[in-house]
DNA sequence: TATTAGCACTCAGTAATACCGAGTGCTAAC
DNA sequence: GTTAGCACTCGGTATTACTGAGTGCTAATA
C-alpha cells in the first residue's frame, strides 16, 4: 500500500489534535478538521489502511486512533526536513558578561523549561577535550599549595593539596615554570607516562610533590562525572499519560541522577551539531520508554561543547521544541563567542 | 484533664503504631499492642479523652484515631529529651581527604536519603562570614586576570576579568600585595566604603581596576544564592499521604527550587547547634505543610556551618531521623577538623 | 470506482447501588 | 474503674446498568 498525499495529510491531521488534546482522535473530528472535505466513512477506510501500515494505533476497539512510535518518527523527520521553521527568538534574561559559566547554564535549562513546559537538563561542555592554558602553583598555608589550572574556554579548577614543609619562593617558582612549560597546550590525554617521567627527573628532590600534583590535575580534569543541571521536572505532572506515581517516580530520579541522561544525551556521534530525536522506545534508556526525549549540541568553541535535553511525553510539541532548541542553541554560542 | 502515665502511654502507642501503617489505629489494636492489659473499651475511653485534650484527631466517625500536630510534637519533645538515643554509627563512604567540598556534601545528602527513605538537603557553608585568607591576581591571557580568593575554611573561589591593556610583572606584584595586605583577616561585611577608598587611592593609575576586582570579589563571595544539593526526591512516591499528584508536585518544585528550603533552614537562630523540628503547619512555609521537616547544622569551623534537612510525611521516624542526623553531623564535623 | 449514509456493535468511563467490616460511643453489668 | 455487648457509622469495594464516542461493514450513490 502506498502512502499517498491525502494519507499524509489525514495522518499528520490525527498527530497534530493528538498533540493538542492526548485523547485519541477519531473519523469525524478528522473530517471536521481538515479542509479535505471527505466525510468520516471515508476517513475511517483511510484511518484503517494507516493503522495496517502501522503508522497509528487504536488503543481498544471502540476508541480512536492514536500515533505510533512510527508515526512520530515520521512527522519528525518531515518537520526536520524543512528547514524553514524559525521561532520567534527568545531571549535570554541574562546578562553573559559578568556571569558565571554555571549559572548561565541553569538560566538556560530554566529558560527552556519555562517556554516548552517540559522538563528540561542542560550539561556543561565536557572538559576532557580541553587543552590546558594555565597553570599556577600557590603557597596558601605552611602546609597547604594551592593549584589553579585555566583550560582553554577559560575554565577555572583549582584544588588544594597538603604538603609537609613550606617551600621556598625560589623553588615555588621553579615548580611553576616548569609545569607550565610541560603541560601548556597539552589535553588530558596527552599527559601520559613518558611527560610525566621527565617531569619528576627533572623535579630532582620535589619529583614526590609533582607526582602529588599531577594526580591531583589529573583527577580535577578527568572528573568523569559532567556537570548537569535539570529544570522544570515537574512539568512531566501536567500530562496525565506520565501523571502515575510509578511512572512519575522512575522519570524523576532519572532527572534526580542525571547521569543516565548524560550518556544518552552524548551517545551518538560525539561531535554532532545536529538536533536528535529519541522518540519513546528508539530510546536506548529504560526511564524515558514512555517519553521522547530531543537533544541538542551547543558549541564554546572548537571541539568544546555542552549538551542541551528536553524530556516530555510523546506527543511533544516537536516543531516547538525544536525551533527552541535551534534558537537556544544560537544564543549561547553567541554568549559564549562573546566571552571569549 | 491531666495527661497522666497511662494516657502517655497509651498515646506512645498509637504514635508508634501509626507511624509503622500509616492507618488510623483503632482501640482493639492498642489493647493487643501495648502490655497494660486493658480492654478495647478502657482503650476507646481513654482516647476520647485524649482527642478531646486535642493529641489524637479522628479523620471520620467510623475511623480509628491519627496523632495530630500537637500530639508529634509532644511524641517529639519526649524523643529529644531523653538524649541517649545514639544509633550505630553511618559509615560515609567517602574518603575525604582528596574529595572536594561539593562531592562530600552530595554524599552526605544521598547517604542521609538512602539511609532514612525520605527527601534530602544539605547547604554548602555559608560564605558571608567568612574571613578572606589569601588573595591573588594573575595574568593568564594579555586581556585577562585571573582573581584567586581563599576563603578561611579553605573554600575557594576564582573569576576572570577582563582587562584592556597587559600589566607590567611589577605592577601585578605590587598589585597582589595590596590587595593581601588590606583584605587579609576581613569579613565581607568589613570590606566598607573606606577601605575601598584607601585602597582606590593608593592604586593610584589602577585605581579603576581596583575598583573592578573588589566588585568581582564581592560578587563572587555574596552570591546570595546558597548552594544546595537534593537527593532522594523520589522518596516521597513511598508515602501514600504524598503520594498524589498535586502534593507530590508542589513538594518536588521546592526541592528542584531549593530557595525556599534553604531559607527554613536557616531561618531561626542562625548558629544555633540543634535540631530543629518542624511538624506538618508548623513549618512556615506552604510546600511542606503537609510534611515534616527535619534539620540540623554542622560546623566546618568557628562561625561557618552548613545545613542538613530531611524532608518526609508527618509519619516520619523521628527517632531514626534524628539519630542518623546527629551522627551525620558528627561525621562531618570530624571530616572537616581533620581536613583543616 | 471512489465516496457516503446508515446501522449494529464494542467498550471505557461513570454513576447508582448494595454490602462488608473496622471502628466507635454508650449502657449496663461486674 | 473496668469490661462486655450492641447498635450505629461510614469509607472502601464490588456489581451492575447506562451512556456515548467511535468503529467496521454493507448497501446506496455520484
Amino acid at each position: 500500500m502506498e502512502l499517498d498525499e491525502r494519507k499524509m495529510t489525514i495522518l499528520r491531521a490525527i498527530i497534530q489534535n493528538y498533540l493538542e488534546t492526548g485523547e485519541p482522535v477519531g473519523s469525524r473530528t478528522i473530517s471536521k478538521y481538515t479542509d479535505l472535505n471527505l466525510s468520516s466513512a471515508t476517513i475511517r477506510n483511510e484511518m484503517s489502511d494507516l493503522e495496517e501500515m502501522g503508522y497509528i494505533i487504536q488503543p481498544h476497539t471502540s476508541a480512536g486512533r492514536i500515533p505510533s512510535d512510527k508515526g512520530y518518527r515520521l512527522y519528525v523527520d518531515m518537520l526536520m526536513a524543512d528547514k524553514q521553521n524559525e521561532m520567534e527568538s527568545l531571549k535570554l534574561q541574562l546578562n553573559a558578561k559578568s556571569e558565571r559559566l554555571d549559572s548561565i547554564l541553569k538560566e538556560a535549562a530554566k529558560v527552556i523549561a519555562v517556554n516548552t513546559n517540559y522538563a528540561s537538563m542542560i550539561t556543561a561542555p565536557r572538559y576532557h577535550r580541553h587543552r590546558i592554558k594555565f597553570l599556577q602553583l600557590t603557597q596558601v598555608d605552611p602546609d597547604s599549595l594551592l593549584t589553579v589550572v585555566i583550560l582553554e574556554g577559560n575554565i577555572v579548577k583549582n584544588n588544594l593539596i597538603h604538603v609537609d614543609e613550606e617551600l621556598s619562593k625560589e623553588t615555588m617558582l621553579k615548580l611553576n615554570l616548569m609545569l607550565n612549560t610541560f603541560l601548556q597546550g597539552l589535553d588530558l590525554a596527552e599527559i601520559n607516562a613518558s611527560v610525566m617521567q621527565k617531569m619528576r627527573n627533572e623535579a630532582g628532590v620535589y619529583s614526590a610533590l609533582i607526582s602529588d600534583i599531577l594526580d591531583v590535575i589529573a583527577t580535577s580534569l578527568e572528573s568523569e562525572e559532567v556537570e548537569a543541571y535539570t529544570s522544570g521536572s515537574t512539568n512531566i505532572f501536567k500530562y496525565p499519560e506520565l501523571n502515575d506515581s510509578a511512572k512519575a517516580s522512575t522519570l524523576l530520579s532519572a532527572l534526580e541522577e542525571k547521569k543516565e541522561l548524560t550518556d544518552l544525551m552524548y551517545q551518538e556521534g560525539d561531535s554532532d551539531r545536529g538536533i536528535q530525536v529519541y522518540i519513546g522506545d528508539e530510546s536506548p534508556i529504560e526511564a524515558t520508554k514512555d517519553c521522547s526525549v530531543v537533544t541538542a549540541t551547543y558549541h564554546i568553541e572548537e571541539g568544546v561543547y555542552g549538551k542541551i535535553g528536553i524530556i516530555g511525553p510523546r506527543r511533544m510539541d516537536y516543531e516547538k521544541v525544536v525551533g527552541t532548541l535551534r534558537n537556544l542553541m544560537e544564543e549561547l554560542d553567541s554568549i559564549f563567542r562573546k566571552d571569549k
